[in-house]
DNA sequence: CAAATACTTTATTGATCAATTGAATAACCA
DNA sequence: TGGTTATTCAATTGATCAATAAAGTATTTG
């Protein structure tokens, strides 16, 4: 049997390796690259751009979530893509976040000011949005930039990116009702695009979580540019 | 619709708050303090005294758990007893110690180190636990501190710590296979308890996880001193 | 009631570590 | 070569950690 003592190392040698992950989570800016990352995978400038980082902290903060074996980078010439080491990266970031919710009054009423004008009337679960998939009386629309609709999204939805809505409202039929969705729980950009097609007549629905939500609960999803809705 | 700048200013906010959870969970300190609490709450000088800190630096550790809201204090006159918040911050940690043993390598390798002289054929899963409980045929034994075993324990298990195991043999029916069960993935009670069985000639099995895991999924649980197993 | 005791927290210090920025470097591509 | 993208480096500032010493707080004792 292994010595006292050399028990006693070994154990301090593996909660420093967990207190990595952990130091890797407790940081904002992370949490935010990581927030980004589950939606798809990317550069560095992009993820630069946007999370309102320079390049240089950016790719620090990317070093040390590599350290930790967080993400993975993938290169193409000059390029670096980042994405997520594993779906399990995505549901930890979850759990903090349903931790917080749980345990943290300031979440609350933080998030309840993030969304002080939302109409809860208008969320639906997933469930609600699948049967409703079933009757084919939907179009469900994600809101995110095109290159996280393309990394993956729910199936049968299309893509018209938040900023591009106003000028492609003609694609949406006006008979049918719209389920609009983006990247989860902090994100506005469906708080967003509902007000603006609210505006404009349409029947709107909103996703009360966001496509990795759906995807990590085994949901069926698309990916790519698909223009016809798997039936 | 909230400005641009203040929604940032909110998210900001947000972002920190949860990078204090993660911040939390960044010293292997305090993980072994989560670990200890997952089991039973816990006063500052026991704490200190089976994670080998000065009373002083647990309080210290204790306070930015307190702050993160990952654990709750209750005071009986001077004594102060830490416990976990809620369940979800085991399951974090939980989750943490996946995430690390599916990620990095050297997690791995410390493991396989940890427990280089266990026979793994006489682990078990909870799911055999449950049919030899059905058939009544085994005895479980908690060797965890008694005071762990108190705060709840798998139901139908008696309590008979590893260090008054080689006096406490006779209690031990020698007909029956015996399950012995601790603290968790990297806790070596267990299998010091049953190399001493099994040299005693008892016919031993291990619990592959201990009982916070057990907790967590539900299974049937037993607290207090009470020595005749619930039927 | 004051003094002593037991348990816990706070303050201080010095050392180490982390976050950010801007400049420099490296790697690739056109 | 010049331009783009990413990483590294150096330097500043601020945060964290462990240890010791000191201070609080409730309980018990003389």
């Amino acid at each position: 049997m292994m010595a006292q003592d050399e028990e006693q190392e070994v154990k301090t040698q593996l909660y420093d390796q967990f207190a990595l992950i952990g130091k890797a989570l407790g940081s904002a800016r992370r949490l935010e690259l990581i927030d980004l990352l589950s939606q798809s995978e990317y550069t560095v400038e992009k993820l630069a751009e946007e999370s309102n980082m320079s390049v240089a902290n950016t790719s620090q903060h990317l070093k040390t979530l590599r350290a930790a074996r967080l993400v993975d980078v993938r290169r193409e010439g000059v390029v670096a893509y980042y994405r997520l080491s594993d779906e399990a990266v995505f549901q930890t970031w979850q759990m903090i976040r349903d931790l917080g919710e749980a345990c943290i009054a300031e979440i609350e009423w933080l998030t309840g000011r993030l969304f002080q004008d939302r109409d809860h009337q208008r969320l639906i679960p997933f469930a609600e949005l699948l049967t409703m998939l079933e009757e084919a009386s939907v179009s469900v629309v994600d809101v995110r930039p095109q290159r996280e609709f393309e990394a993956g999204h729910i199936q049968g939805a299309c893509s018209i990116p938040l900023k591009e809505l106003p000028s492609r409202l003609p694609e949406i039929d006006k008979d049918k009702e719209v389920v609009v969705y983006c990247r989860g729980p902090y994100s506005t950009l469906a708080d967003k695009a509902a007000k603006t097609l609210m505006a404009k007549g349409y029947s709107v629905r909103q996703l009360e979580q966001g496509f990795p939500e759906w995807r990590t609960q085994g949901l069926p999803i698309g990916s790519g540019l698909e223009l016809i809705p798997t039936s």
